[in-house]
DNA sequence: TTCTATTAACGTATATTTACGATATACAAT
DNA sequence: ATTGTATATCGTAAATATACGTTAATAGAA
């Protein structure tokens, strides 16, 4: 046994759980992190930064690019990255309101059952 | 190889890291919008919400119980599963702060540098 | 005590993630 | 063309996660 079977459950739950499973690690907390004060950088600093070997920071990029964390723009040889913010207040927003902390009807409503 | 490193990044991305692991499967963020709306629900009545096999949920219960996310009171023969709120509202800042959604001096820096 | 209901724990099969060496690819300069 | 630099891709080993059948543990009811 084994089969996943995230298929059966609905596409808010499921992209949120993408968006988080995006940032499950702390090498790509620390690349957003990173990311966040120098407003792009190239994929060697990032290398230089973390104690990853290249090809393991490569795949934590793919994966943070595939959930739109991060956009990737070649510069002759080298390729920058740089957050995309506007996807992730989009997240964090979804987030805050799937996790009851933005949401004052919900206190509300929570205040009256107890 | 594959031994892992995540203890070589600082305990601030590990701790959000490992919130964000733990919201990362439908099933658990399914199960806390359920807590959400219910104020409190006891173990069968999330395994009849889902489509999973109670071992599977109890499995996934621990995993939210484990980082706090919601905390678990016998009552009786059955456990009272409940949301953590102040918790996880502390996450969602910090995950904020983090990902420079919450911070406008952030937001001017990037601007500058533009 | 014995039966039933509820949930956790154990064991295990399969799938996915993490990490990296080796190699390929892309571009620039010589 | 050749060389060097930067990054992606491939292949693969080890670690973790997911899912569930089976069993154990616990509390209350009969």
């Amino acid at each position: 046994m084994a089969r996943r079977k995230t298929s059966q459950f609905d596409p808010l739950a499921r992209d949120l759980a993408d968006f988080a499973k995006a940032m499950s690690h702390p090498a790509r907390i620390t690349i957003v992190k990173l990311l966040q004060d120098s407003d792009g950088a190239f994929c060697g600093q990032i290398v230089n930064a973390l104690p990853l070997a290249q090809p393991t920071i490569s795949q934590h990029l793919r994966e943070l690019e595939r959930v739109g964390i991060i956009t990737a723009t070649p510069q002759g040889p080298r390729i920058c990255y740089r957050l995309n913010r506007s996807r992730i207040r989009n997240f964090c927003h979804a987030f805050s309101e799937t996790l009851g902390t933005a949401n004052e009807k919900q206190q509300a409503r929570a205040k009256a059952r107890a």
